[in-house]
DNA sequence: TGGGTTTATTAAAGAGTAAAAATAATTCGC
DNA sequence: GCGAATTATTTTTACTCTTTAATAAACCCA
């Protein structure tokens, strides 16, 4: 059980992460306006951004003037020289490497191939993580922060509790590249940094409360609620695929009947279609069929798009979400399966709750977890940070 | 957009809503182990205790000796002639009355006719309780804050949106029992309101992480996360009951097919008796006819429990909460379906889930939505005491 | 009286807020 | 054209509030 203690130290740490997210997101702003914004006192914020300016996160430059009256505004922006933060998305066959800025802007993207063998795999990230670095001419040291983001149960601790698709349970994954890499790491479900991501850099920036969908093989979900990611007790909450949607249903890889992912998923999809004989084996060739107006997929995707929309109905009754983001392959399917999946979801779902969901597609496509990875980067940096901010003031008071 | 600052006056106020709840929960307890307990520096807390006893809220009695050495602790407790809290149950057919102390004690209960007229119940409402606090020989001066549950949703902002069973649309019930009362009242759905005294008050207490599953006529739900009552952007979070667990199955009273509530309910279960031609018209004749061992009543219960397990599996797959307790009807009923139900939920959720979670009955038994309307008039009292707490400490220091 | 235990007080450090002051441009008056 | 007034933004100062650590006080028992 924690219990962070509720003292000064944590309400500089939440004020200064709020004004780190709001200059980061609106580049250029101006003190004045962040207070405005964000409701905290202009002095608190001039002495906020000016620890921030000395650590060399936030940088100041003073606007051109405007023509009107009064002292020009300076534009506050995060300093990308800062320094870099990582993001490694972890899939059985490949492992994606993002590095990008603290201000979350990818300056470097990379794939290698990917192991079962966790050693292997490890290395394949640190190998491609320093490729990496080489490509933007950044040594190691102005690494701040690494996320993993894999397939798979996560502990509230950061442990692999189990991931199927990779074949691994109960394991430290990250422990071997904190040593090596000698800066903080943080590993989460692929989908729940997704979902991360999706608040900090994606187009639900503004939703305090949304859930993220993401199909892979399998389907996963984020909870995100009241501006945080729910993790649950035990790490485990918003692992949706299983839910159950038709009793005694098609048998999934779980060994029960009937779950969401044995209806809606890629996996379930592509089974679907070898099962009448179709040759389509990946979600490329599914959608070139579709453009083609292959009337077989068609007709898979909409009953696939039903039981999803059946599927977010029971999430959305449960939850009543602003947002519902899909994610995945779910997202590149989107356009064949949205329209029953509407349909499912306003003949499912209570009205009075699902007139205020939006279904939407998330943008991210293939760099969601590793742009999770960033995400969880970044919460990491800003949670604890490597300098310490907010220490006492300059000594170099003028006397009178 | 609810923006809180975060200041010291916020800290003070979660300290000392954190103190109140540890006193509240273990009387007797005295300073320094509530230091140890809570985490909080013993000055802090000598200085939130100070307050809280000079605004009659905390008693502190100095302990008898107890035969070793030392000065003697004094115990603290929450002091029940503080005042009086109310919570108001609201039924079609009957309003439950409450009047509590303010560590939630229950000192006096009342049933009085129920209308579904909002005035008259109003009325009712307002009569009964002054019979309430007479019967404590109370002045209505005494009364700190009044909470109100029904059975249906309610906005954020306390506001009656549908209330189905009632009759009511877009109605601000309190707003009428605010002017006679000139008290704070806040306004809940029953079965959040229900959860929020389960974690206050009931067996949940150092639970963060539960649903609260309520059988009325139809199923209600309550999320207690991350140790608070969620209620989503909207309010309308945790309403499982139209969470579809059959596809196509029975019509259900929102019109949709398949509902959790057309199969897990009191009224599914009494009108698939009705259906088979068994006379047991409420719970009670049904609780009887199991007792006389009535093989038509316990395979329908059992065929209930069997779909309430199917429709907490789901809850449970995408929650992943440490516990959910069952009130109501499905409380009274449990012993029939729990069998069933725990079948189902083994054989539905997610097995590396589904060990963690506790399937529990709750003890409140009818006074559920009242002591739910004690928990909403206590966190009010908390959230914005009438007495200003942490005032500035007396300036009577004397000088060296 | 002295030892031990618990509570209360005090001083220090740090946080946020409000008001005043400083800063830096533009605009006005001549 | 040039200085003073104006305007808008940022910083400083003064103050309150909070936590924390160190210290003092209160109290019982031997």
């Amino acid at each position: 059980m924690t219990k962070p203690r509720v003292n000064s130290a944590l309400i500089r740490r939440i004020n200064t992460g709020r004004l780190f997210h709001i200059i980061r997101q609106n580049a250029g702003i101006s003190q004045q306006q962040l207070s405005h914004v964000s409701g905290i006192d202009p002095a608190t914020i001039s002495i906020i951004i000016n620890n921030l300016e000395a650590a060399g996160i936030v940088r100041r430059v003073i606007d051109a003037p405007t023509g009107r009256a009064g002292r020009p505004t300076s534009a506050l922006s995060i300093d990308a020289r800062a320094g870099y933060l990582a993001g490694i998305g972890i899939e059985p066959d490949a492992i994606r490497i993002v590095l990008a800025t603290i201000d979350g802007a990818r300056c470097a993207d990379l794939i290698v191939p990917g192991s079962l063998d966790p050693e292997a795999a490890r290395e394949a990230a640190r190998a491609g993580l320093a490729s990496a670095l080489r490509m933007v001419r950044a040594r190691r040291s102005t690494l701040l922060g690494v996320g993993i983001a894999l397939p798979g149960l996560v502990s509230l601790d950061g442990q692999v509790v189990f991931a199927p698709n990779l074949g691994w349970r109960d394991l430290d994954f990250a422990a071997g590249l904190r040593q090596s890499l000698k800066c903080p790491i943080r590993l989460e479900n692929d989908v729940k940094a997704a979902a991360l991501a999706e608040h900090l850099f994606g187009a639900s920036r503004d939703i305090t409360d949304f859930v993220y969908v993401m199909g892979r093989s399998g389907i996963g979900g984020g909870l995100h609620l009241m501006g945080e990611l729910y993790r649950g007790p035990h790490g485990l909450a918003g692992e949706i695929g299983h839910m159950k949607i038709v009793p005694g249903g098609r048998l999934c890889g779980c060994g029960g009947h009937g779950c969401f992912e044995a209806y809606a998923s890629e996996r379930a999809i592509l089974a679907e279609l070898a099962a009448q004989g179709h040759p389509a084996r990946d979600v490329d060739a599914v959608l070139a069929a579709c453009r083609d107006g292959d009337k077989t997929v068609l007709a898979v995707l909409a009953e696939a798009g039903a039981h999803l929309g059946l599927g977010l109905a029971n999430l959305i009754n449960i939850m009543s979400p602003r947002r519902v983001v899909l994610g995945g392959s779910l997202a590149r399917l989107a356009p064949f399966l949205l329209p029953a999946a509407a349909r499912a979801l306003d003949e499912n779902a209570l009205a009075a709750i699902r007139h205020d969901v939006e279904l939407v597609v998330s943008v991210m496509g293939d760099h969601a977890a590793p742009m999770g990875g960033i995400a969880l980067a970044l919460q990491q940096f800003l949670d604890d940070p490597p300098v310490r901010l907010g220490h006492p003031r300059e000594s170099g008071r003028r006397t009178k």
